[in-house]
DNA sequence: TTGACATGAAACCATATGGTGTCATATAAT
DNA sequence: ATTATATGACACCATATGGTTTCATGTCAA
């Protein structure tokens, strides 16, 4: 099989409000469709659709337990976004840095 | 209706891969637009709209040089990706809390 | 002053996104 | 067996998003 192409990836997964609470809540533990929806002043419709993108970025796990499905928190991907991120560290970890940045981009004054 | 500002935020922001290639690119330094946009296969005009997007986010600095506009990098707001990703440092940080987590969403099986 | 250059602004377009409502189906409860 | 529940699958809709082209304007260079 080839790779899925992953239609979803973590950045536009977190970047919706509704989906980062969801990853709040499903923190507590898994939790089933219905008791989700609850939380929420939409539709179950769209929660179920809000969960189907974060199960895309693998971000939540599916599971069917008689009629209701569970989900739960798989925070793995975040990882990407925190690998992401680091790469910035450099420009709060030290005031030289900034600077340096500073000083290489002010080289070509012209005023 | 009142038209409410729809602004963007940092999460929003950073979603678009292009606007985190911006990003990277401008963590080099100060560049006006023409330079940048000589590093993407888009037209300049779209290239613009991203970095207006990227500066209502706040995670660019606009400065007018002349008849150019030279982008510089402010990574301030990425804090704010960072704080709300410590949320979810417990689980990673020991396997102890991923087991609690696992042991409380346990509670009620009925296979 | 004339013309090239860098950018902004606006109109437009196709597709994605975030929502809704309705209906079908599997499972649980009576 | 019948009914209530939980969910998924669709069809549909309005707006946002990411891109284009065209035109206007301010600035630099001859």
């Amino acid at each position: 099989m080839s790779a899925a192409p992953a239609k979803h990836d973590v950045f536009q997964a977190v970047a919706d409000p509704t989906r980062r609470k969801l990853l709040s809540l499903l923190g507590d533990g898994e939790r089933p469709l219905k008791d989700i929806t609850g939380h929420f002043s939409m539709t179950r419709t769209a929660v179920s659709k809000h969960l189907r993108i974060l199960s895309e970025a693998g971000l939540v796990k599916e599971r069917r337990v008689g009629r209701e499905t569970r989900y739960s928190l798989d925070t793995e991907p975040l990882l990407e976004l925190k690998a992401w991120l680091s790469y910035f560290d450099r420009f709060w970890e030290n005031k030289l840095s900034m600077l340096r940045a500073y000083v290489e981009s002010d080289t070509d004054e012209s005023s």
